[in-house]
RNA sequence: GGGCGGUUAGCUCAGCUGGCCAGAGCGCCUGCCUUACAAGCAGGAGGUCACAGGUUCGAGCCCUGUACCGCCCA
């Protein structure tokens, strides 16, 4: 314990590498796969990327997990908390692609068991970094049981669910319209694409019709006019209803193109006439699909013109051959009208390419049928959502529901587990099939697919492991809002589908952190912040703290002051008990003491022991952190440091005094661990009495049987006779330090000398004229004559502080003779309003 | 177009079912190296709670509308 003395700052850098292994060691984050969901606890992580690094999201998230499980581990929960990480499809293997090309290979020249052997190199030296990084933050992760999505059990899992799918045919494959990521060169779903807000240039272009005449549609993509079949109007537009059933006749092709009427036409939009394109636009292909017209591709894959487009245009890119076309146009003077338009437009999220709309043969997943079930368990609260508001969001989204498009064109994922021989035979299964000529479908699954099975294939389904037994349904699951649709609604669908029971019990949707300036905070912007170097500069236990404490129900900037707030916190709880520690005698037990034996300020300190250890429990288990964090804070701040520790100072050479000390001491660290667990660990190492981990001990419960009003009013009363006095010194130029002389009237029953300590006041009796009286409630506190105080000042002020109670006995007053509210408002806020009045008339007295 | 969230001290944010004499941290001002902590202690200044109506004895909080900022869905 001699190393304390000079310890006098807490230093996270020597603590926490040493806790942490201390934890590792210890086993407890390992729980054994015993008893039933009920009675353990377990959280499953969302699986960050393998090629991620740690960002300010995943140390919130992983904060607010860390907090939830170490509580319900200190209650003596088999608790377990998930952990791995998903193979990200897409961003894998665009990495691994991009080292490859570094290399002057590629992975076509691989060849794809080459490239995944590569891959899987790649994610065992560098899919560890995120893993390691959340050890750094503390958090009590079971890391003995570590899954990645691409692990043998687990990709097992993900096949089974899709054969079982398939059987039931919710899965199946269809040539329609996809989002298709020209960048990527692969499909991607609904979910993957972000609007944005574009400029581009409205064609209006005149089509003849066959047997004259002309109808002039308008266009932002006038390449796509070579796939044209069929021109729309609306059937109410007097305008055109005439020429619905004609023929026009499509320029630069000669394709005749019916003139249909359909609804969904805008009068109002461009000329009122569209082309349709089923082949290239959603809206089209849907019309096309109800009027039966032909499908026809002049766009590829590779985001080049394909030889339909016409021997002109074949393998131009999308942007050469919209320039083309406008010129051959221009050429034959049907370009009508030019002018700028501004449209949303899809985005790919993957690789920021525009999305090229195509139709394409992929593998889709029926969605109703498991949406259903997931509306009801919502709507019934088997899954809760906090903040509540999120609940109609996600039910919003469910019940309008769309087929989920599965297949992605990349090599690195779950390969589909359908064979063709043919034209004709498909073979559906996780064993390849008998016979000869079998040809595996090349896709893979979207990385998402398998992530949806993560609360239960991580516990090892499709066995009935003991693991799965003990820890599905997990307790909570924390996320940020963006992953509702992504991948919280689709765990809720397959968990029913696949365990009959939902994955989680509570959905928590934390807080977004933006960049200090309100920006998105992104590597891309610069507007990153590394919680790495957080941690680096003020600990894992600041990081912790600011984290929580800026958590809210909405989104938030980031505060640096929050996070050094934290480090003050860890530093003065340090030092207060360094201080404890450091003046205990042999021996001495940690102990409330009894009733006999305890001052005021005992009572007082213990009562608020139980209110700070309930209400920083209630906040964790209301996901309301920054509650709980801000709470500590005060606690330690306020009421342990400024006023207990200062109050009991004198009397430190008790060895009662010293247990109660200990005990507050002792149950303060083991409230304030699930919040910043490093330096509580730490002192508690230190603790007489104190045998293992603080992580293992039990979290405080809150004993009513040391609540004690009587003694929180006394003490409050104190301080603010203090807190009078104080001032008053400062008003009238006393330095803090000389004690002063006064005599003091009225009832300060057990805290007179906790006000003279405090106050530096030496308790005279005589007849004296006093030179200043300050009014405190319950009494008055009569200085006397001193060389330090300044009269004029104290005069000043004394006028000052008559005009505040003037002012705030006439507001009382006319409350009081308001009759509507002395008849209305409940009794006891009258009661209170009256004594507030006598309070303040009192004072105004004493004055 | 539909929906959600926000607007409270110079800054970043709390403020639960209406009772508030509106809080915290940072910043600012003043004084203190007072038997742990100067990363500390003590004291202080600073707010027509976006705006306009309404309900109520009483509104930061409830209702209606407006403005601006942000997000989601189509």
């Amino acid at each position: 314990m001699s190393d304390l003395e000079s310890r006098t700052r807490f230093e996270p850098a020597e603590v926490e590498s040493r806790i942490t292994e201390r934890w590792l060691s210890s086993g407890l984050f390992h729980p054994d796969p015993e008893g039933s969901p009920d009675e353990n606890y377990s959280i499953a992580i969302p699986p960050p990327n393998v090629t991620g690094a740690l960002h300010m999201g995943h140390a919130l998230n992983g904060t607010i997990q860390d907090c939830l499980i170490r509580l319900a581990r200190m209650d003596g929960r088999r608790t377990k908390w998930i952990l791995g990480t998903d193979h990200a499809g897409i961003a894998t293997q665009k990495q691994v692609e991009q080292l490859l090309a570094s290399e002057g290979t590629s992975r076509e020249q691989l060849g794809r068991e080459a490239f995944n052997a590569r891959v899987w190199e790649w994610r065992e030296e560098y899919g560890q970094t995120i893993v390691g990084q959340l050890k750094r933050l503390g958090a009590s992760c079971d890391y003995e049981d570590e899954r990645f999505t691409l692990d043998d059990g687990y990709a097992d899992a993900v096949l089974r669910v899709f054969v079982a799918l398939y059987e039931k045919d919710l899965i199946y494959r269809d040539n329609r319209m996809v989002n298709w990521d020209p960048g990527l060169g692969s499909a991607i779903s609904d979910l993957e694409v972000e609007d944005r807000e574009v400029t581009d240039t409205l064609y209006s272009i005149a089509y003849p019709l066959e047997d004259g005449g002309e109808i002039v549609v308008a266009t932002v993509r006038p390449e796509t006019m070579l796939a044209d079949t069929a021109i729309a109007v609306n059937p109410g537009d007097e305008r055109y209803r005439d020429l619905i059933g004609r023929t026009a006749i499509l320029p630069l092709v000669g394709r005749r193109l019916p003139v249909i009427g359909d609804e969904y036409v805008k009068t109002d939009f461009g000329t009122g006439a569209l082309k349709i394109t089923p082949g290239h636009d959603p809206n089209d292909f849907e019309i096309g699909r109800s009027h039966g017209l032909s499908e026809i591709t002049v766009i590829g894959e590779d985001g080049r013109m394909t030889e339909d487009a016409g021997p002109r245009f074949a393998g131009l890119t999308v942007d050469e051959a919209r320039e083309r076309v406008v010129e051959a146009l221009d050429a034959e003077g049907a370009i009508r009208a030019r002018e700028a338009y501004t449209h949303v437009v899809p985005f790919s999220h993957r690789s920021g390419a525009r999305v090229e709309p195509l139709i394409s043969l992929q593998w889709f997943m029926r969605m109703e049928p498991l949406a259903a079930p997931a509306i009801e368990a919502v709507r019934d609260g088997r899954v809760r959502f906090v903040p509540e508001r999120w609940e109609r969001v996600y039910l919003q989204w469910m019940r309008e529901i769309r087929p989920w498009c599965v297949s992605r064109q990349l090599w690195w994922g779950h390969q589909i587990p359908v064979w063709y021989r043919g034209e004709t035979e498909t073979y559906c299964g996780i064993e390849p099939p008998e016979g000869d000529g079998w040809v595996r479908d090349p896709d893979v699954l979207d990385t998402w697919f398998s992530s949806a099975l993560w609360p239960f294939a991580t516990l090892g389904w499709p066995e009935e492991t003991p693991e799965l037994r003990a820890f599905y349904p997990t307790h909570a699951l924390s996320t940020a809002r963006d992953i509702i649709f992504l991948w919280v609604a689709r765990m809720i669908m397959m968990g029913l589908e696949f365990r009959g029971e939902v994955p989680f019990r509570d959905v928590y949707i934390h807080s977004v952190i933006q960049a200090p300036d309100g920006r998105r905070m992104s590597k891309s912007l610069g507007t990153g912040i590394d919680p790495l170097d957080v941690i680096d500069a003020h600990g894992a236990d600041a990081t912790r703290f600011g984290l929580l404490a800026m958590s809210s129900t909405q989104d938030v900037r980031y505060s640096a002051e929050k996070v050094e707030q934290g480090q003050r916190l860890a530093n003065k709880l340090f030092n207060a008990s360094r201080f404890a520690l450091l003046r205990l005698a042999d021996g001495v037990e940690a102990s409330p003491g009894t009733g006999a034996t305890r001052s005021v300020e005992d009572r007082w300190i213990l009562s608020r022991l139980q209110r700070a250890k309930r209400a920083t429990r209630d906040a964790i288990e209301a996901y309301e952190f920054h509650r709980a964090a801000l709470g500590l804070y005060d606690f330690v701040f306020e009421e342990l440091c400024d006023r207990y520790i200062e109050l009991v100072k004198p009397r430190l050479d008790d060895e009662d005094v010293q247990a109660t000390l200990l005990h507050v001491l002792r149950e303060t660290l083991a409230m304030a661990h699930p919040v910043i667990p490093f330096v509580t660990e730490e002192i508690w190492s230190y603790l007489p009495d104190s045998e293992g981990l603080l992580a293992a001990a039990p979290y405080p419960p809150a004993d009513d049987a040391l609540l004690d009003e009587a003694a929180e009013a006394a003490i409050e009363r104190q301080f603010e006779a203090v807190g009078k006095v104080r001032a008053w010194r400062q008003a009238v130029g006393v330095a803090p330090g000389p004690k002063l002389r006064a005599y003091v009237s009225g009832d300060f029953e057990g805290i007179l000398d906790g006000i003279a300590l405090l106050a530096r006041l030496e308790l005279a009796t005589g007849d004296e004229e006093p030179a200043a009286v300050v009014p405190v409630s319950g009494g008055s506190i009569a200085i006397l004559h001193s060389d330090a105080v300044d009269l004029d000042a104290h005069a000043r002020r004394a006028d000052e502080q008559r005009a505040t109670l003037e002012g705030e006995i006439r507001r009382a007053e006319g409350k009081l003779a308001n009759e509507g509210f002395v008849a209305k408002a409940p009794a006891p806020v009258v009661q209170s309003e009256r004594d507030k009045l006598a309070r303040l008339r009192r004072e105004l007295e004493e004055l």
